[in-house]
DNA sequence: ACCGGTATATCGCTATATAATATACATCAA
DNA sequence: TTGATGTATATTATATAGCGATATACCGGT
């Protein structure tokens, strides 16, 4: 049959939208450029992306209007596009986070339902 | 531009594979059948779902043996289709289970970093 | 005969994650 | 000069799930 192959499926749906969440509030800290952000959610084993994952939301993001993006030359490297959570985007993640939370709290409870 | 239409689009994709973990929750408690899944995921508004996201994960459940399934007439109205964990579905339960957590904690992190 | 509540099923649309692949700049070693 | 490695961005193909809409059918009451 299947191996826990396909909990690595699931996992990959459960991870949808959690990534642009996890994303734009990197960006929280200030502007950030693609690669950097790949760096630094590779520390949460849990919540890394790939590129493929990651270039789509910030363009989607761009072309939303929530974040602003400015690109700028390296001395050690190929150039960046650094990216910077606009006002909207603030607004924006402040919805997402508000309702990540209402979901996550949700989970808890019926989790902890009929516990033994 | 959109309006706050687009937050509703985000939290659907959220819900992706969450509705799954939820469904299989739910019946932990017991075996039960859609309908009644319906009606109970309906109390946690965050959570619950409609009929075309219900009948295709219990269907997916049953063709990988998480769930048996038991047609039983009702004296109410039409017949019913109850569903319970198998030893399988309860181990698939507990591993999402544990992915799930652990990705909970992790974005409870992510979100407390650099936090004014 | 008709309506509302119960109960299950499926189609079509849309959006996203992910692997794989490509391109290109910079530095350093062979 | 060639090649390898690290940095940096982008795109394509595939799989998958959520959801609205729609259909069917059983049952009791009016």
């Amino acid at each position: 049959m299947h191996d826990n192959e396909d909990i690595r499926v699931w996992i990959s749906q459960l991870r949808k939208g959690l990534a642009e969440l996890c994303v734009l509030t990197c960006l929280r800290g200030g502007e950030a450029y693609g690669y950097e952000l790949l760096r630094r959610l590779k520390t949460y084993p849990w919540l890394s992306v790939t590129e493929g994952t990651l270039y789509p939301i910030l363009n989607r993001a761009a072309e939303a209007g929530w974040v602003a993006l400015e690109n700028r030359t390296s001395s050690t490297g190929p150039p960046r596009r650094y990216y910077s959570l606009t006002a909207l985007g603030e607004r924006r993640l402040e919805d997402m986070t508000a309702a990540w939370r209402e979901i996550c709290d949700s989970v808890k409870i019926l989790l902890s339902e009929g516990e033994r």
